[in-house]
DNA sequence: TCGTCTTTCTGACGCGCCGTCAGATCGCGT
DNA sequence: ACGCGATCTGACGGCGCGTCAGAAAGACGA
């Protein structure tokens, strides 16, 4: 652990360089909720960490270079959510635990939903680098949900139309989206519990081929 | 039709204006195709259309105002597709109805996925403007798809448990990010058609519920 | 306590884009 | 050919970017 940070230079920096580069992350982070990437400016940032605009360069090449560690950060998060996929569900009782799952994504996507909307919008516009921390962040999660849909369809319950990795990747492009739609959901009055069942059965019934 | 098109001081343009403002939005969408929006800059836009910039400001506030119609310009595209989900699917047969659909939706977004990624971000964001541009644009399908999980319940087919307009957003969402993982799914080896198949399985499960 | 060396921070600058305004240019109607 | 509204533009002040040389802050031995 404890990772060698560098600064931009190269060097590796000590504790005090550390505490600053981690109080620059901070107000990275606070600027990017409040004001969005496309207002995000490194001017603001240092101002709200206290430091010379120079300062930054010091630890980041770049906006990006500062919304990327944010993303690295974002995985750690990520992971412990496989625990709620394996063993796979295979009995309707599993349900309780797809319904954890549910949760515990909404609560992670809440945590980071700035962080993860930027880095989303870099991928799909075709940056390497973002695109790679993406696919690290999820690939644990969608192995695992292609490996349920592959044990449901050798029992028989799951379609066998279905490609297990695009019925994966699919089921977490719906989930990424969770609360991309939550205000027009709310406008029509669908309460977050509705909102939440409707995606626990739909996750359930294509990953474990059961109606709940 | 031919709406009357207004300039920022509110004149209403003629046809030379309105070639100019075209020419202004053609380079527009060029540039967020080429660049993302994120290095978008309106004196590459005048650049591109060979005027000046101040020209630019003549028909648009800023940027967001020229996304904001292109984005208007997408929704007509947008509103063929529900002919694809009327009447409801019911038997299965539909399923061809349903591959239709996730093919004229592929395309659709094909079209215009620069602008429908800037717009949903926008809309995530929390700009009124723009999610009430992206609600205007998915509304009819939300409801359609909607009604189709109405009548299925009705039916039996499909479990109560789901929320018939929130399991329609979950469609919008998974259907919105068709290709956002499309790279990723590419490299795993999933052909396109494995991919359409899939889509068109979980959705013609969700909404009709019927396993084909 | 002091001097020196290393680490860390910063003020100031040149550059390029933003958005505005007053005035130039265009082209239609007569 | 002239006049006038419609349309376009060059130029400007302001601001954020990213860089650099040097200042400040610690660390450490004497």
């Amino acid at each position: 652990m404890a990772e060698e940070l560098l600064a931009t230079d190269g060097r590796v920096i000590g504790e005090r360089a550390t505490a600053s580069r981690q109080r620059l992350l901070d107000a990275t982070l606070e600027l990017l909720r409040r004001d969005g990437v496309l207002d995000l400016k490194v001017v603001d940032i240092t101002r709200a960490a206290g430091s010379a605009p120079a300062t930054f360069y010091q630890y980041f090449s770049d906006l990006d270079a500062a919304i990327l560690a944010l993303s690295e950060a974002a995985i750690d998060d990520e992971k412990p959510l496989v625990e709620f996929l394996q063993p796979a569900w295979s009995t309707a009782a599993d349900i309780e635990r797809a319904r954890a799952f549910v949760d515990a994504y909404g609560e992670y996507w809440n945590d980071h939903y700035a962080v993860l909307i930027v880095r989303n919008l870099k991928a799909e516009q075709g940056d390497v680098v973002f695109r790679s921390a993406r696919t690290r962040a999820n690939l644990l999660l969608l192995r695992r949900m292609a490996d349920m849909v592959t044990v449901g369809q050798e029992a028989g319950r799951v379609p066998s139309g279905l490609d297990p990795f695009a019925a994966a990747a699919a089921m977490m492009a719906m989930l990424d989206r969770l609360f991309a739609y939550q205000n027009e959901l709310r406008r029509r009055g669908t309460s977050k519990s509705a909102q939440r069942e409707t995606l626990t059965t739909i996750l359930f019934q294509t990953l474990c081929g059961i109606a709940p």
